[in-house]
DNA sequence: TGTACATCAGTGAACGCGCGTTCACTGATGTAC
DNA sequence: TGTACATCAGTGAACGCGCGTTCACTGATGTAC
């Protein structure tokens, strides 16, 4: 309680502070600016951990610029998060795309796209909950740019459809006995997600070696 | 775009809007405010979803009271939601309990505690998502009085030692072939938390039936 | 039985904060003639 | 080759907002005498 004196919580907000290096694009390069922007939302995301710190002074601050410079590029706060969520589909569907072509045993795929997935997760744990966390549908109930609930699942889509293609496919090499494979699959991906979630979340928790195979084996019926 | 003129978000700031029937408590039932601050918390949490929207002059606003008369009962705003997720966990751990006395059977009881479990997270999804949802650990990482990590886990290990105990009775009855029921119980609770999540989060998407039996029986090596 | 008084339960105004967004603007740069 | 000008990229000040928190306070009520 003590040593609490009200401090401001930023420098002052200039862009100076910011990107000390940081000068005009040329012209015809404005839209440089827009990489620039979602860059430093997706680092303000990274260290804080927190969709609410994502807000577009904190922003403009990183990157150097004046608040109002954003606007050009994003109609709004929620666009940027909207285009940080795009981004990361994006990239969690192609990484699982390739760890679906690393291998090409159906068992041995299967388990790399699990892997990938969960590697995903790991590696981007701000990301990974901001795409599945749900702190969309709670936003979309208020306001109304934002993303919506049914909008996260299509985004999403893609990537439970590899899913269910590697586990059709163990099913047709005889290496699953599972009599529902997009069911079990649904099954499997909900079960990484909370692996996913918790290891994201619960980071102090004494996780035990090898949850992965406990699940996947299982779920999928692997023979 | 258009419509959106900038109108104040909520009425005037006073508690006489709130809640019209209420009148100061009798000398020394001041304490009652402090339950009435917690159902007016629960009440926002509930139906915004977000606890964001649990502020200070949301809860006073709803409780039909000042704004400051919150601070006899608890220090600030971060002890309110704490109060929340430590009354949830209570209630969780009851829920579970009850459910683990309702059975004899050893599978009997794992199943009926597994499905309390999903009851609990489907009948109050905002709660479940602030106690595991990792806004904690966000906040934890700038705020002072905010729970950490470690905490929240140490909240929900009773929680999670009923599952271990059900599953070893399992084991120990013949009724399961785990070969480690402490982390097989584990991976169990990780894969029911990522299907109460998703289907606290995302509600639109078209969950196929008996999820719960394809994770339950798998994961528990259940005979 | 009456009354002074301490205490309790809560109020109302104010503070400074960071925020999203708007507005009118500035200065550099490429282009048409 | 020179120059007027349109456009681009971005600025700086300001707005009203809801917020957490503080401060000095008020009026009812129980209690001691």
């Amino acid at each position: 309680m003590a040593d609490q004196a009200p401090r401001p919580l930023h420098p002052v907000d200039t862009p100076g502070g910011g990107s000390p290096g940081r000068q005009r694009n040329r012209r015809g390069e404005g839209a440089r600016l827009r990489a620039d922007i979602l860059d430093a939302a997706a680092a303000i995301l990274g260290e804080t951990g927190n969709e609410q710190a994502v807000t577009l002074r904190a922003v403009a601050r990183r990157v150097g610029i004046a608040a109002p410079s954003i606007y050009p590029h994003f109609a709004d706060r929620q666009a940027i998060l909207m285009a940080l969520v795009h981004g990361a589909f994006t990239d969690l569907e192609t990484q699982l795309t390739a760890a679906a072509q690393s291998a090409a045993e159906p068992v041995a795929r299967l388990r790399a796209v699990c892997t990938a997935y969960l590697r995903f997760a790991g590696s981007r744990p701000r990301h990974y909950n901001l795409m599945f966390g749900g702190v969309w549908s709670a936003a979309a109930a208020q306001a109304e740019g934002a993303i919506t609930s049914s909008e996260a699942i299509q985004l999403g889509q893609e990537a439970l459809a590899i899913f269910v293609a590697a586990l059709r496919a163990c099913v047709d090499a005889g290496r699953s006995t599972s009599d529902d494979p997009q069911a079990d699959a649904v099954a499997l991906w909900v079960a990484l997600h909370g692996l996913a979630h918790q290891r994201a979340v619960a980071t102090a928790f004494p996780w035990p070696d090898g949850m992965e195979a406990r699940l996947i084996g299982p779920i999928a019926h692997l023979t």
